[in-house]
RNA sequence: GCCGGGAUGGCGGAACUGGUAGACGCAGCGGACUCAAAAUCCGCCGGUGGUGACACCGUAAGGGUUCGAUUCCCUUUCCCGGCACCA
């Protein structure tokens, strides 16, 4: 054996063999059972970054303790390979898209390989290729058929100077990223998937996701968005825009439908369109709101406006007739893109009432005491529920039956009624970019859009093209738009528009389990492994991803192509890996992020950054702040040099013991010597163990008190450890299996009791190891004699008999004050503690005759003397 | 703006979910070994005061519940993620 540690040679050696017995290539199989672990598809940016060496660490982390607990384990992994990034890469480095993301997946697949996860390498996929996408295109016409896939007008971020939509990322400060010029909203025809379809099962399930964290299924319930509530009418008449007819607004609160005092519609809305026909000034306001990109964030966030459409509606109760404004705080994507307003008591509403001079008119009177009679309108919103006044008849109602009341008057004259409203849109799908999978569509001016016969499919996605960064591509290659309409035979024109990356993502874990079937989309093997037992991946995806893979699952079970209804039984979010970012400001407001590794950071005597330098010039850069680690803020660190450095094993080691998975992760490289030199331990303590004979079969029944306690802390580290793993916090597991080292290190006499309890101890250690660092595990499991392969091995369970102890130590508290402990045996009654603890020197001391009122005993922990 | 999360020594974090705050590690300081360095090993390491085996303070800030609060409740500040075309 080396007496010194090689990560390299051991990595190397470690890897082949995985590789020739085909260690983690597996099979459908009935008799064990299955735990599919599944860490989130990687894109393929030619760079391993830390945020993907957690991530499929944890996995393997995952995976490989499973596999020794006994379970048939799959993971596999591929690539989400198409998307934005190869067609940015393809205007400045003019590679073709699928040349560049091809070779990143060869350069990526080469780095998560020399880290040594366990994956079934013979399942891989990559959304880009045919094989796979013309199951996309073949669902999607099942979809389309079934009426879950549909056509509509959608809102778009157009720049007007490159003439190309942009995507949210792509518009800043309301300006398009490479013209600079001021984005407009506009309405194209796009595709959508019905997953309003699904919102009430979706919401319903996330009760049945026991194993989810709490946080992810509170956002997607929020997302989600069901409220009950009102659609009321409010009627307007012939005069006003020449036809008569009603607005209809949502509201959650129709108990305060007294209180409106004005009507606010959203600037796409159809009645301000139609107000503004006459009305050249309200016509120019429009077209302002029409200004600037779709993003929720940056409309929430605007500076409120409105404009009087001078058009008034009546209100259904009182028959007043109520002003409609024009307000660009109202989004025409929720509801009726209308609402009434009462700024008595909305807070949205008695900010924009008080910057037009609306008439505020308070209807709730709270119900706390401390308000009531002082509640104060002109100073702000009272947005609770409460009695209702100023209302005539429905004075003194409190909110539920204030709702009834006004629901059933409403209903009563046909001006309202119930119901249900949803947060969640419709998926639109359409992307008006090459790099994507071809939406298989045709549409013939005679027959209108058709879907492709399954016979022509797939649509192959030419891969000889240029990309501009000016309009589609596609849309100007007669080669691939030309064609035939499929029912009537005339020339005809294919869908240009490609898919939202998300629809590969929603769908490709299925897929993993029959990636070589050509003949159909999913098989028996499908729902062999569906659902996955484990999914791992950034908290960032809580929402979206995560929300249609759950809907795609339905919308498959629903063509009878799954069983499962869920696709991930448990899930672990982690925490992102961040780091700092630096920019300078550049020509024209363009900015230059720099990468930490080539910017210097100054700090000051507490070791805060003051101010950071960049290499190169020694000139000042900006300090952008902690973010997550991301392309556009330049601010990932590669892995790489670690791994060349360290080994596979410390990088491993490393990220598992900085942090436990969830939390988000603040990049540094100090602390990946403390992992190396573990290890280095490790090895050291392993050629110890080979110097008196390696492992030992047994440890003797009768051991000396010293080696008694020796093997009590080393099966009570395991216990914790266990305990760790099963809360899948492994920083805590890496510490328990430091402290078994430190404890192992103490026991350094050669005697056959002594060597028998390290052999014992050691075998648990690496097996504990072997799931977080498993190449250094291999080889030591074999150098010293335990076995032939540490796969093999049973997983380590702590000895009731090893942990077992006669006197425990308890913590002595006067007034809850730490000031001292005793000792009693555990199996002292409370009444025999009690007595120890009140007699003990430290608790006389305090006592001095004043009289005891009460003595708390936390059995195995403390006692607490209240005087 | 809305939704979700976070804040503990110089740093990453721990505390068995209301019961010894700072485990384990990094950095630092002191020592051993060495011609020397690296590596390795041993010791110290929240703050203030004190000669001391001691006292007080201390888990973002302020308040509350409790015999006892990093943990539960209320208020506030700052940071991070998401907001439907980044993936």
């Amino acid at each position: 054996m080396q007496d010194k540690y090689h990560p390299a040679a051991v990595e190397s050696a470690a890897q082949q063999h995985w590789e020739t017995t085909a260690a983690f290539h597996v099979t459908e199989d009935a008799s064990r059972p299955k735990y599919y672990c599944l860490s989130m598809f990687p894109y393929p940016s030619g760079k391993l970054h830390m945020g993907h060496v957690r991530n499929y660490t944890i996995g393997d982390v995952l995976a490989r303790y499973h596999r020794m607990r006994g379970f048939n384990v799959l993971q596999p992994m591929g690539w989400d390979a198409f998307g934005m990034p190869a067609e940015n890469a393809a205007i400045s480095n003019h590679v073709p898209p699928a040349q560049w993301t091809y070779a990143n997946i060869d350069d990526m697949r080469g780095q998560l390989k020399r880290l040594g996860f366990a994956i079934d390498w013979s399942r891989e996929i990559a959304t880009c290729a045919p094989s796979y996408y013309r199951w996309e295109q073949w669902l999607f016409t099942r979809l389309y058929e079934k009426g879950l896939i549909y056509k509509k007008l959608g809102t778009v971020n157009w720049d007007p100077d490159d003439q190309t939509v942009l995507a949210n990322e792509q518009v800043i400060d309301g300006r398009g990223w490479r013209s600079g010029a001021v984005v407009e909203k506009r309405e194209i025809p796009m595709y959508y998937m019905r997953i309003t379809a699904y919102a009430d099962e979706l919401l319903a399930a996330l009760g049945e996701l026991p194993h989810w964290p709490e946080q992810v299924k509170t956002m997607q319930r929020n997302w989600i968005g069901r409220s009950e509530g009102l659609e009321v009418h409010f009627p307007y008449e012939l005069a006003t825009i020449g036809e008569a007819g009603v607005l209809k607004v949502f509201t959650t609160r129709a108990d305060t439908l007294m209180g409106a005092t004005y009507v606010a519609v959203a600037a796409e809305h159809p009645l301000a369109a139609k107000a503004a026909a006459k009305n050249p000034a309200l016509a120019a306001f429009i077209e302002t709101c029409r200004q600037g990109g779709v993003a929720e964030a940056d409309l929430a966030t605007m500076e409120k406006k409105g404009m009087d459409t001078g058009l008034r509606v009546v209100h259904p109760l009182t028959g007043e007739y109520l002003p409609v404004w024009v307000a660009n705080y109202v989004l025409m994507s929720y509801g009726e893109g209308a609402v009434m307003a009462v700024p008595a008591h909305d807070e949205r509403d008695f900010a924009f009432a008080g910057q037009y001079g609306l008439p505020i008119k308070m209807v709730v009177r709270s119900t706390h005491e401390r308000y009531d009679n002082v509640v104060a309108p002109w100073l702000d919103a009272y947005a609770e529920h409460g009695k209702l006044t100023n209302s005539g008849q429905y004075d003194g109602l409190d909110f539920d039956d204030a709702v009834k009341a006004i629901a059933a008057d409403l209903a009563a004259k046909g001006l309202g009624e119930k119901r249900v409203q949803y947060r969640l849109r419709d998926w639109g799908i359409s992307r008006q970019r090459y790099w994507g999978c071809p939406i298989p569509m045709i549409h013939c001016e005679d027959c209108g859009e058709q879907p492709v016969p399954d016979e022509q499919l797939p649509i192959v996605l030419p891969e000889d093209v240029e990309i501009t960064g000016r309009g589609s591509p596609l849309a100007r290659m007669p080669s691939f738009y030309a064609c035939t309409c499929p029912k009537c035979g005339k020339p005809a024109r294919r869908e240009t528009d490609t898919m939202d990356t998300f629809v590969e993502s929603s769908w490709y874990f299925l897929r993993y389990a029959c990636n070589d079937n050509d003949a159909a989309m999913l098989d028996a093997r499908a729902n062999y492994w569906a659902p996955i037992d484990q999914y791992i991946g950034g908290i960032e995806h809580a929402i979206l991803h995560l929300l249609y893979s759950r809907f795609f699952i339905r919308a498959l079970r629903d063509c009878g192509l799954i069983k499962a209804s869920e696709p991930f039984t448990r899930l672990l979010t982690q925490g992102m890996v961040v780091a700092s970012s630096f920019y300078r400001e550049g020509k024209g407001g363009k900015t230059q992020w720099f990468n930490p590794a080539d910017v210097t950071v100054a700090t000051d005597a507490r070791g805060r950054p003051v101010g950071a330098t960049l290499k190169a010039d020694g000139q000042p850069v900006m300090l952008g702040g902690t973010e997550k680690m991301s392309k556009s803020k330049n601010n990932g660190v590669a892995p790489q040099t670690l791994i060349d450095q360290y080994g596979a094993d410390a990088a491993r080691l490393f990220i598992m013991f900085a942090a436990p998975p969830e939390q988000q992760l603040e990049w540094s490289d100090a602390g990946i010597e403390g992992a190396s030199r573990f290890l280095r331990r490790l090895w050291a303590f392993g050629c110890r163990l080979t110097s008196v004979g390696g492992a030992r079969e047994t440890v003797p029944a009768e051991l000396s008190t010293s080696l008694t306690e020796a093997r009590r802390e080393i099966h009570g580290h395991l216990k914790q450890a266990n305990h760790d793993f099963g809360k899948h916090q492994f920083n805590t597991v890496v510490s328990a299996a430091m402290k078994i080292l430190n404890e192992l290190d103490k026991l350094t006499s050669s005697d056959a009791a002594t060597v028998a309890v390290v052999s014992e101890g050691f075998s648990i250690l690496l097996r504990l190891l072997s799931p977080i660092t498993p190449h250094i595990a291999h080889a030591l499991w074999i150098e010293c004699g335990f076995g032939a392969d540490i796969l093999a091995a049973p997983w380590p369970e702590a000895a009731r008999a090893a942990l077992a102890r006669d006197e425990i130590e308890l913590m002595l508290q006067i007034n809850g004050k730490l000031r001292g402990s005793i000792r009693a045996a555990t199996a002292a009654s409370k009444a025999e503690i009690e007595s120890t603890a009140l007699a003990a020197e430290a608790a006389q001391k305090f006592i001095d005759g004043k009289p005891v009122r009460k003595v708390v005993i936390v059995p195995n922990r403390l006692v607490n003397i209240v005087i």
